[in-house]
DNA sequence: GCATTATTAGAGCACGCACTCTAGAGTGCG
DNA sequence: CGCACTCTAGAGTGCGTGCTCTAATAATGC
């Protein structure tokens, strides 16, 4: 018997990425200390170092399991009638967690450990390229259809994820609201890529 | 004799600040120990702890020296003689470190620890509020002048911070290009305030 | 010279850290 | 029932940390 119950060890992973996923958004991956994510979920530090190699692996995972989720949002995205709702369609997935609480936080140490983890910026920055394909592969059907785009289409994508990036920066102020944000993004997305000549 | 030489003083302080902003932006606030920052400088622990009483404070340091450039920025950009000109200056200015090798890792570290050092998120909130401010009174007056705006004035000031931010985060990229992706900045704002109707 | 004070290096300290080890409880199978 | 194995808690470990202290050195005013 190797596992005794592969849903229960499924569950307690959860829990502890839940906990993790606090503590990290709170104090960053340097900040918090593998007994306050053991605290956090209640278990003991011999428990969490057999769910997870290492802290960071522990981080990793949280990105990693994400993963699965974009690339289904890619496809749905390149397989929709239209090009310029499969844009719509991604934009409105990059922006789906901007009411999670926890996201700034998670953003905030993300971006900054990808300056120093080497295999974490790889795990990242593959993600990002594909989206970024998929975005450009948009991006040209609606040129082919006729948009006049504001930029190459590659630039245009660049763009749409730098804005969807200023969007989650701006997610931590006081007085923000997910709804109208994502309808001015929206609005300036529709700005870069014009308006159909046909 | 109370102090030998105020520029020798001065000299080692930069020196210090100049080592460290390169540990800060390579590891984090966290990440950096006092000791290489010593290292790098060339000095031991008990000169910089003379210098300044605590690792944060070190940090802290590196923005708010930088505090009366970004306000003479504003104040040359308010008295311009159009508001339009007065927005290219200001823009220029939020973009002018982008070429800057250590500014993309050492925004990446502001933006988080401003997540979780109160003191510092008001040293850092403080100058945005004010730079958001000169952007709004700008933008204010161009609408004025018959531009028609995309959205209110200081939704659009916010966004162009958020830009601003995100260009810088996108710094580190290979083949990022600080003139073109200026240039291309400049252009989505064009289109964020639109054409004076005049 | 002498007194005073700024400046410096670096040994040392108390502490918190990520992670390991040990020992035992729980669990499905033959 | 016992075997092989997973899962669990928490004490323990060694190391690296921010920072302090001591003591020596330079620089000045008189």
């Amino acid at each position: 018997m190797r596992t005794v119950d592969p849903e229960q060890h499924a569950r307690k992973r959860a829990l502890i990425l839940r906990a993790a996923a606090q503590e990290f958004a709170l104090h960053g991956v340097d900040g918090t200390s593998t007994a306050s994510v053991c605290r956090r979920a209640g278990i003991g530090s011999g428990t969490l170092f057999h769910y997870f190699p290492t802290k960071r692996a522990l981080f990793h995972a949280l990105f990693a399991d994400d993963l699965p989720r974009a690339a289904a949002a890619r496809e749905r995205a390149l397989a929709a009638g239209r090009p310029g709702d499969g844009l719509g369609l991604l934009v409105d997935h990059l922006l789906a967690d901007l009411a999670d609480p926890l996201v700034p936080g998670l953003l905030a140490a993300a971006v900054f450990e990808a300056n120093r983890d080497e295999e974490f910026a790889v795990l990242v920055a593959t993600d990002e390229a594909l989206t970024r394909a998929a975005l450009t592969t948009l991006l040209e059907r609606m040129a082919a259809d006729g948009h006049r785009l504001e930029f190459a289409p590659e630039r245009v994508a660049g763009w749409i994820l730098r804005l969807s990036d200023a969007c989650y920066l701006a997610a931590g102020e006081e007085g923000f609201d997910p709804v109208s944000q994502t309808a001015e993004l929206h609005r300036i997305v529709d700005g870069l890529v014009g308006r159909a000549t046909g």
